[in-house]
DNA sequence: GTACTACTTGTACTATCGTCCAAACATGTC
DNA sequence: GACATGTTTGGACGATAGTACAAGTAGTAC
């Protein structure tokens, strides 16, 4: 992950300016939304020229769907993270989701712009649905039922805006219990 | 609704024009998004010079509070019907649903747009929730759990995202088996 | 050294944006 | 008729957008 400019020196260096520039432009998405991004704020945010961002990322397009990956790569990440080591796997969804109200507001709320915007731009399509597909992935691993998988992906997809917009209650305990429903596992049937 | 030029004229013609103009707001929303609302590409959809436009609506707030009131309303109309007339309720909402993937499509879009923009504008916020609250009354009418109302909201939402987005599954009888997962209602425990 | 490629920069073009404003028009009151 | 109020219009302002392009710099191969 270090220097690498022994191999290609021009090509490295490329590279770590892509990454900076991403880097940028979550900066931006999670000040201003995905409205505000633009070539000339992600330049301004990244410390460089203007035609510096166009040259890497010709479309807007091209930066977003960068941006969106990042987000979603590390969001997977940990879902990967739950499904292979929590016990509770529900539960370790709940935590994540409940994130949204604290520390992982703004990229949660980075995420369902970009989601959000996938309706319409089709190249962000494919990279949105990831999401739903890791955590469609460890509901398979409390359930059976495939309407239990839909209902659980979907109610975190729900939750998520609840909190970031209506400031819907967080409490990891409420969540929890709100994702067990969804599961179709009653509250009273104890956990596991 | 029809003639109130009895009573005056210029106010009846300002009303008219409000409503114009919010129509014209929400076709535009349907065709390029809520970010393709600007108080041109309105006015131009209305055939009304640019300033008729911030004349009603100072400012682009203005208009897209308008357009979200006008959406939440017509949904919350249908919602207080399931909720009044319907026998099962849930298949009422998973009706409402399913129409995502139809003609509800850009209804449906649109809606979620200015609802995730309700999150960066606070504006938009107490609109956007009145969806959750119409919802959140139908599930009340199924469920004493508060966790299964939250549940049942928030995967309603998150079902319309997966229709939109990922061309999610969206027949009937499959969104009212999600939803009564959600509601923590097994498909077993029958119906009713 | 030269040649080549990748990277970087400044600048300019056209288009559109939100917003404002003074003047004209329509309508209702007197 | 005069007058007030609400409506409508065209045009302008500065700011910012996406994009393109020629020129310059740095690293690599010969």
């Amino acid at each position: 992950m270090g220097d690498d400019s022994s191999i290609d020196g021009r090509k490295a260096r490329g590279r770590k300016r892509r990454a900076e520039i991403i880097e940028a432009t979550l900066a931006v998405i999670q000040r201003d939304g995905a409205a505000g991004v633009t070539h000339r704020t992600v330049a301004k945010e990244a410390g460089i020229p203007v035609s510096l961002s166009t040259y890497y990322f010709a479309t807007l397009d091209d930066l977003l769907v960068a941006a969106l990956t990042s987000i979603v790569e590390a969001y997977s990440t940990r879902i990967r993270h739950i499904i292979d080591h929590a016990d509770d796997k529900v539960r370790g969804l709940a935590e994540l989701i409940a994130e949204s109200a604290g520390p992982g507001r703004d990229r949660a709320l980075a995420e369902r712009e970009l989601s959000t915007l996938a309706a319409r731009r089709p190249a962000l399509r494919p990279i949105a649905r990831r999401w739903r597909e890791g955590v469609a992935e460890l509901a398979r691993h409390c359930t059976d039922s495939p309407e239990a998988v839909t209902a659980l992906v979907a109610a975190s997809d729900g939750l998520c805006a609840a909190i970031l917009i209506d400031n819907a209650p967080s409490d990891i305990d409420y969540v929890h219990a709100v994702l067990r429903h969804a599961l179709g596992l009653s509250a009273e049937t104890a956990q596991g």
